[in-house]
RNA sequence: GCCUCUGUAGCUCAGUUGGUAGAGCAGGGGACUGAAAAUCCCCGUGUCGGUGGUUCGAUUCCGCCCGGAGGCA
């Protein structure tokens, strides 16, 4: 059978950096339609917060998987795996081309490398069980309990990391298989997809975390605040209840510190987060690294991003353009 | 003007009864296969305010100077 394969521009980078503005720019000259990689931005009711693009700002570009969830549902990777996958199929074959934008890095390597992630799901009464062990007994006993399944697991996964330990043991004891066999039977098939990376980084990173800071005052001044006590109100699930901006106000809503200390303690968190974004992009291998503070400003961003991946995918030069901007 | 306290890592401070110093936070690096904006691991050289003196040796003791806080006039 003809393998069947699919064009798609990935727009990453940390937080704050220009990721969606990028992408929008990208799909009026290339005739796309922006998927949002985003593990929060899924979720209505939360959009100062998590800086979705606004209607004025998609320029009458469609975006995907955007507000598709509400916050009292989970996600998953392979969830996004699934959705992200059709929306491709969707976008390409109406001959336009998908861009993805985003800065959960998990959720792109696993979309575009086709990770199969095994056939069990979680299991949310097992992982209740595994974490009274780890309270009553402490990380390393439940540890111990990994280490008589899966050994190798167990050495790459450090004790006090309950979270991975637990999703291991689970993984086990629901498929019978250890996490070491199901990961080498997880890139079996081929990607079906031809992505073409585009990353956006900074001269200094005292730049990138100026635009956090101002960000963050400015999620502010646009009424984070009305929209966390909203978002608190009401049932959260895991996913959701992770998302930086709205746990660190809870404190100030509960007149417990100031908004001053709850906005410094967001955006902290907001800059330890793009660290961590900046560590794990720097190890995709695929990426063309782009700064987003060079000469020329955006305008020679964009020029740069579109000449890359009019390469990269062989896109036909002067292909129809939406329209340039101004 | 006088008296007292104080000046140590980007910040807050500990400490050396004289052998050139260490915590928290901030920050940096890394990991990552169904919660990933989460979770976890690793990383501490700095004219110990300046300058003279005592000493084999001073950030530590003494003098003076400079900066900060408070008190008395």
């Amino acid at each position: 059978m003809e393998q069947q394969e699919w064009k798609a521009v990935a727009v990453v980078g940390p937080t704050a950096s220009g990721k969606s503005r990028l992408a929008v720019e990208l799909a009026l000259r290339l005739g796309g339609e922006v998927i949002s990689a985003d593990s929060m931005q899924i979720y209505r009711g939360m959009s100062v917060g998590t800086a979705k693009p606004t209607r004025e700002e998609m320029r009458g570009v469609p975006h995907h998987l955007i507000d598709i969830l509400d916050p009292a549902e989970t996600f998953s990777v392979a969830d996004f795996q699934q959705r992200a996958g059709a929306c491709i199929r969707e976008i390409a074959s109406r001959g336009r081309l998908p861009v993805l934008a985003g800065g959960t890095g998990l959720y792109l390597r696993a979309l575009l490398r086709n990770t199969q992630f095994a056939e069990s799901r979680s299991d949310p009464g097992l992982r209740e069980e595994l974490y009274r062990l780890a309270e009553e007994q402490g990380p390393q006993a439940l540890w111990e309990t990994l280490r008589m399944a899966d050994p190798q697991a167990a050495a790459r996964i450090h004790p006090h990391n309950v979270v991975r330990v637990v999703r291991a043991i689970e993984i086990h004891r629901l498929t019978g298989k250890t996490m070491t066999e199901q990961n080498a039977l997880s890139h079996r098939e081929p990607s079906p997809y031809r992505a073409c990376w585009v990353g956006l980084c900074f001269s200094d990173r005292a730049v990138l975390y100026e635009r956090i800071g101002r960000r963050v005052d400015e999620m502010l001044e646009n009424g984070l605040v009305e929209e966390a006590r909203a978002l608190l109100s009401r049932p959260c699930a895991a996913t959701a209840a992770q998302a930086i901006g709205y746990k660190e106000l809870a404190p100030y809503l509960r007149g417990e510190c100031t908004l001053e200390q709850a906005a410094e303690e967001i955006k902290r968190e907001t800059r330890r987060y793009a660290k961590r974004q900046m560590t794990w992009f720097r190890r995709e291998p695929e990426i063309h690294w782009l700064e987003a503070d060079g000469p020329g400003g955006f305008p020679a961003l964009a020029a740069r991003a579109e000449e890359w991946v009019r390469r990269t995918l062989a896109l036909p030069q002067g292909e129809k353009r939406a329209c340039d901007g101004p």
